[in-house]
DNA sequence: CAATCACTTCGATGGCGATCGAAGTATCGG
DNA sequence: CCGATACTTCGATCGCCATCGAAGTGATTG
């Protein structure tokens, strides 16, 4: 049983609190030098390096060198789902919350990257408005693009999404660890992040992986996805 | 960002090799004492108590006391998860081993309980060929079981574990880290593997995951299922 | 070429946690 | 009751690793 080890030297990875820090910086789905995730995880920049060197050794992350910068990003999907398996089983575990949310964790909240696709309130909004209607089915173990989904996202503009593959249209849900209810991860949800931030309708966050929805963002989801998500509820 | 310190601690406690092969040990599905489960993880009955009690407090596992004897088991189907996404991303992280495989590991790979579904070569070969005969469709990112498949599996007493859901029939693929491949995960694989059970075509190896699958098991496959799997190609 | 910047390597330190022996607490069998 | 068994708690030890200062490499700028 070789395997076991393995499995508890990638747990030992993630399980470094400036490692995890890293790792979910890195999560927002872009590249960063080595000099940002330090300041990221509050560490020095001697410490990030040896961090990164282990991480780019067990295939958890990439690497670029540009220059003098080297850009680290996430090396593989798996990581990503393992990341997102990690926070929902930390978000079970952890009691709820009383705490006061601070400005930054309520943008977060509200709505985020997750790698590839939206996370947060908005993201469960939409995931659940497309299943009442029908468009998507999803439950804790997958989920698939209806037929009259298909035709719903291909009159939008999101042919290509659909196009591109063979089969049926599967994609993975997400356990949101803020929400504790699924939105669409996947392919599918990477598609949709790019078409929606092709719209225009939302910012990112310089430093974060907070997403600000606009006005127009608003309105869009209203108007063409016939999306209400208004009424946010007061965090708790 | 409160959630990162949550991330980590789950990260180390699955990090530390005794308490991944405790993890792993119970990944049969079954419940264990505290005595086995050192006796697996090669630590003293010291070690072992003090461990488990961090992973219950974790809420990794859940324990029963029945007399003098505790009961640990796997808390939640997240945890399965995250154990399954940890061994995929260790196997993918792993050059590919040349290694002698042992016995033990040889009854491994063939066949294993991973939780509460099959894993390993027959799992690969029963979910592959499904497939074929699209009676389900799975990619990485989910699977569902087709018209096809529902009147396929009803016709073979499986309607109970059709019958009881609302929605479409949605499955989790398991990427399995001996083979590479996916098989069939979820409450789908969970009654699949109970159904065999059932039918008496594969005896569980006391002390391990492995499943060795008999004479019935093999003409059943390929009587009921029309699954062909007697060509194993030989470990390389 | 000199100065600066991004990053790495080296070396020393310090702390945390995994481990086990010994002792203590429950439970079962007789 | 007594001994045996399953398990826990306590305490001490020991090794590993995260951290940072200092020094080194390589790239960019002026």
């Amino acid at each position: 049983m070789e395997n076991i080890l393995n499995v508890a030297e990638i747990g030992a990875l993630v399980g470094d609190p400036a490692r995890a820090c890293i790792l979910s910086a890195l999560m927002d789905g872009r590249a960063h030098t080595a000099k940002e995730l330090a300041y990221r995880a509050r560490i020095t920049a001697q410490t990030a390096s040896s961090h990164l060197k282990l991480l780019v050794n067990a295939n958890l992350l990439s690497v670029v060198s540009q220059g003098r910068h080297r850009y680290f990003r996430i090396a593989s999907p798996l990581v990503v789902q393992l990341l997102e398996t990690l926070g929902a089983v930390a978000a079970i575990q952890t009691p709820p919350r009383q705490r006061r949310p601070s400005r930054v964790d309520t943008a977060m909240r509200e709505c985020r990257y997750c790698y590839d696709h939206l996370a947060g309130w908005v993201a469960v909004q939409i995931a659940s408005s497309f299943q009442q209607r029908h468009l998507v089915e999803f439950n804790d173990e997958g989920g698939l693009i209806t037929g009259a989904g298909m035709a719903f996202f291909a009159d939008r503009g999101l042919e290509n999404a659909l196009g591109k593959r063979g089969n049926r249209i599967l994609f993975r849900p997400c356990l949101d660890w803020t929400e504790r209810r699924y939105h669409i991860a996947g392919q599918f949800g990477a598609d949709l992040a790019v078409d929606l931030a092709n719209r225009g309708w939302f910012e990112r966050c310089p430093q974060s992986r907070a997403v600000i929805f606009n006005a127009a963002g608003r309105a869009g989801l209203k108007d063409v996805f016939d999306i209400e998500c208004e009424d946010r509820p007061a965090a708790a």
